[in-house]
DNA sequence: GAGTGGTCTAGACCACTGT
DNA sequence: CAGTGGTCTAGACCACTCC
């Protein structure tokens, strides 16, 4: 015999594939469940905490177990660091006007939550390796935070890291009451001279820890993307540092790759 | 008071990361926790599963549970994509000599279990879609399993969809038997004057079904990534669409985006 | 307050591994 | 066989939401 709480998860995930639950219902409790499958409550939680790691349903403490509409993933594509870099040299006022998450989730920025902290603070042994400066260096530590005010769209965490002294030149880059700054980090590091050639993207995944899954609105079984992103000048320096999290059930990263020809050879 | 599977969890998670548990070594029995922090086996049992989730640890069943060796990470990156393709205008016997997956992953051939099936089938309404060609129409589906004889070495499941009509041509393109041939898809693709112009990456994570956790050699609350790559030709039309699902944990994907400069605008 | 899910107890039995 | 983890039982109490 298969385990009682996938011939449960198996029994609902079918069930809300054919329609019978529609997103937005109210799945049974879990008391109706364990009367329907004639077990006690712990091969429910079980099945159910399975559906919510691939996504199909969402619970909400003290109110139930819901069906979660398919929710559109936001893509995520290589194609805005280009435009961010365009960007820089346009006037204060066309930057100010759309930052680069509103072109992700296409929300106008008055539906968004955003929060940034800064903090100097030497470089662990992570960050320094990353960096490429000795543990202990001066950093310059920003979190930034944007939640849509809008039921279920998307959020993200970032932690960026900037070495101290290539940015220090500009006073005004060590104050988070300037943030969102408009055009971003490319033209933050453009005004201390650096210009950015690359960006290196190194995605991973792993499960949330429990104030991420809070943020982001997530159970504690859906996994989280973690991009790292290395921005490296034009001198070939490792520039800014970032660590973005995302939930892994409303985000897909879109990169595509030219090939040469066979005759360009 | 916090979480008792929490508290638990990250007990065990200090005393792993200080050594005290060493890679390898065994963690006490489910009794033997119990007792030591005065529980039951429930909440024993989901500390384990969060660390088995993160990686941290491996559990096998009716031997114990052990501290997983800190595994170097497979670095994928679009490189390879350019590589298969020069190698696609070698002789046979150059590319014969080394493939895409042991470029990936340093590993000799021999040690390396290469496992391919060919099923010839009418496409269902989600490959027809990425296919970009109606329901029904015929497509060859193959499916790929590689797995690394030596101890925790990576593994993929690809499931690779072509055209039927695109490739029939070439009846050698159709028996699975000329597996694993020599300069891969990009060069099986050339055999019928395919040349593929570019490469589209997208990349998420979910959960593994329990085929995927056996075979991939992870537990059930591991995520997977699931790599969806299309391939389209110099005529703009998709000439091959393949999902490759890989551990979560043992997989890290490299992105270089290279930007314009600002004078050469 | 009643209704919901989250966590835990203290057992039990089963499946798998080694001898 | 004994030792391990995997699953389940039948409760219990707590935290949260809504009325």
């Amino acid at each position: 015999m298969a385990k009682k709480y996938e011939r449960i998860a198996d029994d609902l995930r079918r069930r809300i594939q054919a329609n019978e639950y529609r997103p937005g219902d109210q799945l049974p409790t879990r008391d109706q469940l364990g009367m329907r499958y004639r077990t006690s409550p712990g091969p429910v939680d079980e099945a159910l905490a399975l559906l919510r790691a691939e996504g199909l349903v969402e619970t909400l403490h003290g109110k139930g177990t819901f069906v979660r509409a398919a929710r559109r993933k936001v893509q995520r594509t290589p194609d805005r660091y280009q435009w961010e870099k365009d960007r820089v040299s346009l006037s204060e006022d066309a930057r100010r006007k759309t930052g680069a998450v509103e072109k992700d989730t296409g929300l106008e920025f008055d539906h968004l939550d955003f929060h940034a902290e800064y903090k100097i603070e030497p470089a662990d042994g992570h960050i320094g390796d990353v960096l490429g400066v000795p543990a202990g260096a001066k950093i310059l530590h920003r979190f930034y935070r944007t939640r849509a005010r809008s039921e279920d769209a998307p959020v993200s965490l970032i932690n960026s890291y900037l070495v101290y002294d290539m940015i220090s030149a500009n006073p005004d880059l060590l104050n988070a009451d300037n943030e969102p700054w408009p055009g971003g980090t490319l033209h933050q590091l453009a005004t201390v001279g650096i210009e950015v050639d690359r960006i290196i993207d190194r995605i991973n995944t792993r499960p949330p820890n429990q104030e991420e899954a809070y943020e982001l609105g997530i159970g504690p079984g859906v996994a989280v993307f973690v991009l790292q992103k290395t921005s490296v000048d034009t001198d070939g320096r490792i520039v800014e540092v970032s660590e973005v999290v995302m939930p892994g059930d409303r985000t897909e990263f879109v990169y595509t790759t030219q090939l040469n020809g066979w005759d360009s050879k």
